[in-house]
DNA sequence: TTCTCCTCGCTAGCAGCGCTAGGGACGAGA
DNA sequence: TCTCGTCCCTAGCGCTGCTAGCGAGGAGAA
């Protein structure tokens, strides 16, 4: 009798956690849903809980804040990101073809889905960067534009650097562009132009 | 009678507008302070008005709204950091010299007012940008670094679209490292990096 | 000089924000 | 069946950007 109640208790647990941890997911999704659809600046704390049908403390009591819940969507935005960079990079062959591939990757991902680009490389959320407890996704993410760069470091330089330098300068044509400051039609050849100044023509691809 | 009636309504118009001007530039220059002080996030229309001294209706006499101050900031911000630029080029000699320079006052005038950066090419501002109506200063700016960038342009590269991409990789890497994505403290070799790859040591400069 | 009008800056308030305190319903376990 | 504990909702706080509408005070006319 005792063991049955406590199977039963924890069963009860369990499905309690089941349900929790699904509706964590929901509070997720629809954020990630309505920023994309409206942009972050819509994602309000009342306008989310009416989405999810649940009242407004709800979210508080699976989050700490509005700021977490975009860390959450962000983490999963690495996700996707990471897969999208490996996958343009298995598609092509050559050194030169890969570093140009990430980069378009890059750009491409950060146009198309620009809610989760911010959320990941713009916004102000408290994720940690750059340090081993870094989200698994984001790390990976990073790993595959190391990849891409690293035959292209020349000797003595720091492929790790390297890679931050390239980052950085897809990151700013990104941002520049989005926020109306470099015009949009003539992205594809500031992007040819910065590949070929990390890939020079005549060298290694 | 009538003109000297009308030449008095004449130098009160102008003291007024000369008063209004003048309380424009106090705005102006209250909101920049606060900004640099303690951050955009500080500069609330409230707290504005107190530091000048007058209520919160007077700021939208002077100004569409919050948006337009951040933007009348970020058009002085831009004379000073036109300012820098040129100065930091004309210290030197040489092309390579120069574009190194050049971003090097860059990235420092972004470290050292962030704010002010933020305002000019962060932040969601109604600016014009890259068209015949965007500030003069913005203008100046950007030809501070085409004159840099241009002796670097190989046969049929166009120097703005270069200059272009050198400008986003600078605003990638002080973008990304002061929101705590990019370490702080590897960014001069990260510039060097990026100096290195738009102006080979074996060329040019 | 007096009166009228008009300009200008104020008080007060709106809708919406992120976030939280406290109570009430409902189910678990005795 | 009763009690206890969990969970979620209502209501509200202090703040935001922004605005309606009034009252004082100076400008211009008589």
């Amino acid at each position: 009798m005792a063991s049955t109640a406590r199977i039963a208790a924890m069963t009860i647990q369990t499905r309690r956690e089941r349900e929790r941890a699904e509706r964590e997911r929901l509070i997720v999704t629809a954020a990630r849903e309505l920023a994309e659809a409206e942009g972050w600046d819509a994602v309000t704390t009342r306008r989310l809980a009416a989405e999810i049908e649940y009242s407004q403390p709800v979210l508080y009591s699976h989050f700490k804040g509005k700021d977490a819940i975009m860390a959450a969507v962000a983490v999963r935005g690495c996700e996707e990101f990471t897969a999208e960079l490996r996958a343009a990079s298995e598609a092509v062959e050559g050194a030169r073809e890969t570093l140009a591939a990430v980069g378009e990757a890059y750009t491409a991902f950060a146009r198309r889905r620009p809610a989760l680009y911010d959320a990941m490389f713009t916004l102000r959320v408290d994720l940690p960067f750059a340090t081993p407890e870094a989200p698994t996704a984001l790390q990976e993410a990073f790993g595959e534009l190391l990849r891409a760069v690293e035959p292209f470091a020349a000797e003595g330089e720091e492929p790790r650097l390297l890679t931050e330098t390239y980052w950085a300068a897809l990151h700013g044509l990104v941002t520049l562009m989005r926020s109306g400051r470099l015009p949009e039609e003539a992205h594809d050849r500031r992007l040819a132009l910065l590949i070929d100044h990390f890939a020079p023509r005549d060298t290694a691809g």
